[in-house]
DNA sequence: GCGTAACAACTATCTCCATAGGGAGTTGAC
DNA sequence: GTCAACTCCCTATGGAGATAGTTGTTACGC
């Protein structure tokens, strides 16, 4: 059920398109809820039947015209109260630890191989975060601009802080991610070097 | 698909019923893969289907008999292959930064409520974690002795030694989410102050 | 004018996982 | 000797999510 708020979260910074969300995904909110295309379209027309938002047809080109979603007054009170729900935690189930805590079932190569290509993964992550979050501090950040130009001063700073520190928590959790591949690789050079 | 290498990976230590599983899944590997009983039966079911375990009969008080699931050689060369296999990274999706980074959509106090649960929650988790490590480190941690009774000295401390690897990442996560929390909390009393 | 890349909006299918039960045997305390 | 708590093994249902398509339009470089 996260995504249908992930979309409102989105949605109340400006209207869009299903194309502008599930591109702007990779953008923004991605960081924090990613979803492939085939769940945020039947999903936004499930939210428009629930009154959710509304779509109106914009003209694309000279004969076509797209659906933009807005977000109505009861996605607005129904993401408000999400936002006041308690929070249902998550058990851990990530196989990349799975993975590590097995690896002597591995071969050396393979975890090596392995354990590479995780650390290659995260410190692109890891840039790309740094990014937005520098993005986010200098207040240039596309999502962000569109939010502070219909918010008052001070409720855009307080988007603006919160923003910033999710984003805190994201680089935070991929450097200590970072950390663990990287004692993960020494400790498969020790254990297979003798 | 990982839940199967879960399951894989315990019997590896010793053979098991469904119930031990699910009941010794809160010990162990649950930590790194939770899964409900209702998932770990059937899926037991398929595994013996699929030639990768074998059921024993044994009994269980003076009438009934319990099915003891033994991971067969296809079991282990399915786990190795599965281990030698590149890994799968999967997109971040977490709720909690879901709302941390849309908080100034709640109230205050839920948002401080919200806060406080999640930081009882992974101090909780924490000491669990730590105290695993523990049994590890000394080596009194039930699977583990399970597993050594049947390994040779320097598999076994193999073993040891990559377990011991997984649960530093563990807890090095713990201990950044709650540092995180800890932020968060300090951020929503700083703009909610004024 | 033509090809290609991007834009737009889906649908279909299959696996995974969570929640919520059911039903029967065993152990141990009182 | 009976009641509760635990052990054991499932099933049913529904939603979430991943993967892999389809169909058409528009913008733009050449």
């Amino acid at each position: 059920m996260s995504l249908r708020y992930a979309l409102l979260a989105l949605l109340t910074a400006q209207p869009m398109t299903g194309y502008d969300i599930s591109k702007g995904f990779s953008g923004s909110v991605a960081h924090v809820w990613h979803a492939p295309d085939s769940q945020i379209y039947p999903e936004l027309n499930r939210m428009e039947r629930d009154g959710l938002l509304t779509s109106e047809q914009v003209p694309w080109g000279k004969r076509s015209t797209k659906k933009e979603y807005h977000v109505t007054e009861a996605g607005l009170t129904a993401f408000r109260a999400w936002m006041d729900e308690p929070l249902d935690i998550r058990r851990q189930r990530d196989p990349a630890y799975l993975k590590a805590a097995y690896l002597d079932w591995a071969q050396p190569e393979a975890a090596r191989e392995q354990l590479r290509k995780q650390r290659e993964y995260w410190r692109d992550h890891l840039a790309l975060l740094e990014g937005t979050r520098a993005m986010l501090l200098d207040r240039s950040h596309p999502t962000l601009v569109a939010r502070l130009s219909h918010l008052p001063e001070e409720q855009g700073e307080l988007a603006a802080r919160y923003r910033i520190h999710a984003y805190n928590g994201l680089i935070a959790h991929a450097k200590t991610e970072l950390a663990w591949i990287d004692d993960g690789l020494a400790l498969v050079d020790e254990l297979d070097g003798q």
